[in-house]
DNA sequence: TATACTATGTACCAATTGGTACAACAATTT
DNA sequence: AAATTGTTGTACCAATTGGTACATAGTATA
């Protein structure tokens, strides 16, 4: 049983990347099996409700790392200004300086958003409130830390946007780099 | 032959709004030909190399709107200022206040960017090149304008994903808002 | 009105899609 | 070692995929 569950985990890191590359529609079983090196027998064996709820397994276990990563050291660093940095530097590290994609983007622009709208839409909420309790514990008004929080979450996510765009990371870079001085500037 | 053009020109918008809605490999030709009326005999008439000449055609016609409506307002605009103000009417417009999203930015992410890089790269390129010129010309530093232009269309391109993500248009328009302050604010 | 070209509907295609059924195999428990 | 449980490969399925072939219908020009 043990065995079941930490077989399944280690494939996720896997479909998040097929995801990532491919979207949903695009991410085909022949490509799954192809890549998680599963047949379609484990496959459906760990993931009943096939394409669905990988993609949903596959979120559940972003949105922990997330939360362990930079939700809470945002929320709870006794130094906000801290919590903040943390997050910069568990952002860069999860994008791989702008090499990588985020998932939830991914899905939230086209169509498949409908299918995982929850998670999609928890996923950023969780971001901006923990972001912006951050910033004002250093300061900040209500609406303000409400207006940069959101503002630097959607830079983030322009940023990968331009950055596969561009085919280079080093927009991401710069961009995240321009975003914190943001956040920290008073 | 005017015929052919215009009918042709005709169906673009709508395989923009197919192609926003359902990405690439999700535009299924089944929802194209549903969708536009058109049956395949007269779609591989219009476009003989089926989807991906679908989709250039598509990028091709938004790359002349914004070189019309965003990148020559800003690059010539007597007053630089009129000219970025210009822009971001033209953006929310456009993005029908946050209740449409960047094909652009769909194609971007996945891989369907390898099939369509050149267009996708030169899109971006172009839009934060103009406004760069634009800030130029109202007293910035060439190094600031490019870091400013690239964080604001970062920041256009995010909104629009955080928008259609928490599906509340009000968040692009409120970005789009604090993003016109710093482009102007000196 | 005859001619030429454009546009379209229909039938068809092989390949791929996501998914199921199930028998066989492997690993634990008892 | 027997029984139970977990895992996997294989064969199969109907539906859909993008795309082609082509005869016909429509339209403009000469």
């Amino acid at each position: 049983m043990a065995k079941t569950v930490s077989e399944r985990n280690d494939v996720l890191p896997i479909l998040g990347e097929i995801f990532r590359e491919y979207g949903f529609s695009g991410a085909s079983l022949a490509v799954i099996t192809a890549r998680t090196g599963l047949g379609k027998g484990s496959l459906y064996h760990f993931f009943p409700k096939g394409k669905v709820e990988m993609a949903e397994a596959v979120l559940n276990h972003i949105d922990q790392w997330f939360e362990e990563n930079v939700y809470i050291p945002l929320r709870e660093n006794q130094d906000p200004t801290a919590g903040i940095n943390v997050m910069f530097q568990a952002v860069n590290d999860y994008f791989y300086s702008g090499n990588r994609v985020c998932l939830v983007g991914v899905f939230a622009l086209d169509n498949t958003r409908d299918k995982f709208s929850k998670k999609i839409n928890d996923y950023f909420s969780a971001w901006i409130n923990s972001l912006a309790i951050a910033l004002k514990r250093n300061g900040m008004s209500t609406h303000e830390a409400k207006i940069v929080s959101e503002d630097i979450v959607a830079g983030i996510q322009g940023a990968l946007v331009l950055a596969r765009s561009q085919n280079d990371p080093k927009v991401f870079t710069r961009t995240l780099k321009s975003l914190q001085k943001r956040a920290l500037d008073r």
